[in-house]
DNA sequence: AAGTGGTCTAGACCACCGC
DNA sequence: CGGTGGTCTAGACCACTTA
């Protein structure tokens, strides 16, 4: 691997193993080079080369045997990318047009629940963004969403009909990197019903959200309803992000 | 660190950590001590160190930001404890009695549908298991469950009004990592609403799942219904379990 | 300039697996 | 036994921040 691109090498290895898995290179339950010959062929240490396969490992792509191998166990189609979508990109992954209408937008003083939410003080400027989001343009969800001020002062200027993170994300640097749901079913209020053409009390997907920044710090707080009939939600669980060491998984018996 | 105990060091370390941070010696915000004092003071190497810390970053308990230093960012209360809880886990923490009522178990070819879920092939030996669950003695979803018969034979027999997981953690060594889930909104079954004591029609937490063993392997196969009105489902999703190279997060713009 | 986290190396020993 | 993944070391250079 060249040296000149300030990328990281792990990073670059680790995309193109993704990319050679997803093309199918090897099939399911094939095994994967092991870490050695890797390490020979790309002139990488085993620790550079290892940090690149834990990624695809946590994706679910490759499996690793101790005393056996490492093993491709993917790809399953959207798998890699099941977890934090922003709705436009959720939508667009299965073939929709997404969009937004803009409801409302405003600033005002962050309430005490919101703030409990996001683990600041309560009273700090905060730009509330309400939006109903489209499907192939038949109205989906109403999201509430509520913003650090501080984060994106310009924020009330911008075109919000595509996407909130997108704009988050070109202007403002903020890329969401974790969050935190509260999901439940309910009946449909009466105004949100309204807007999203269904029957009052009908089932709805009552979504709470706190996403956090790159840096680990609460940036947006969300209150959204989805039609039961029209929305589902994927997500991709685990035991723990970090590493399990296999000897002590079962003894401590932490799921956390 | 005494190198008798076989643990890991850096899971040692994580622990140690863990425990300090949730009982409050640093308060939110705080500068957390530089990788090299750690180094020093406990006598490890910094990937070591790096390692331990890396965990306690992604459940959210820090944060790291290059060349300031690395911060407390917890404890959330029930941050690093949000995801792939077993419901009798889940209710534990949220202080109710977890409960369950078996309904019905039995072996079976695994259908197309299933085996889709579970990436093996239609006609294996499943055990599928159907079970009330209990909240303080009330009930509050149905779950069914399809096991792969190979990976737990004798479950015909076991004790199921505790924990599924826990069983199948202890006697057949099978520990959920990972899993993928699809939540949807949507009226309440005949047959689930007499059951669970709604009204039909009522709204009710869909969800289906597929679970993922330690060596990345699904083993599970579930279809639930959950009581809209009693029961919240958590999530912790994060955007790609790996790393993130600082330099290049904004520039690829993934957000996986 | 000094300190921080981010990445990387070239080894090492261990536990486990299959032969 | 040799091969595999799991863990660990003792350094190194880099980019970035603060002063």
């Amino acid at each position: 691997m060249e040296r000149q691109d300030p990328t990281p090498i792990y990073f670059r290895l680790e995309q193109e193993f993704r990319r050679r898995i997803e093309a199918g290179e090897w099939k399911l339950g094939d095994l994967f080079p092991a870490e050695r010959e890797l390490v020979e062929r790309y002139g990488v240490s085993r620790m550079t080369l290892r940090q690149a396969l834990s990624g695809l490992v946590a994706d679910g792509l490759l499996r690793r045997e101790r005393g056996k191998g490492t093993f491709v166990s993917g790809p399953k189609i959207h798998k890699e990318l099941s977890s934090l979508l922003s709705f436009t990109e959720d939508m667009t992954r299965r073939g929709k047009r997404a969009g937004a209408r803009l409801l409302d937008i405003h600033m005002e003083a962050m309430s005490p629940h919101v703030a409990s939410g996001l683990g600041t003080d309560a009273g700090t400027p905060v730009v509330v963004v309400e939006r109903l989001r489209l499907a192939d343009d038949e109205p989906v969800g109403i999201e509430k969403s509520h913003l650090v001020f501080e984060s994106c002062h310009q924020l009330l200027e911008e075109d919000l009909t595509g996407s909130l993170y997108g704009v988050l994300r070109e202007h403002y640097r903020l890329v969401p990197i974790r969050a935190e749901e509260r999901i439940e079913a309910g009946p449909c209020s009466r105004a949100a019903s309204d807007r999203l053409g269904v029957r009052s009390g009908s089932p709805a997907l009552l979504i709470t959200r706190v996403t956090y920044a790159s840096d680990n710090r609460p940036f947006e707080f969300v209150q959204s309803v989805y039609r039961g009939d029209r929305y589902v939600f994927h997500v991709d669980l685990a035991a723990g992000t970090g590493y399990v060491p296999q000897s002590q998984s079962l003894i401590s018996g932490t799921t956390r």
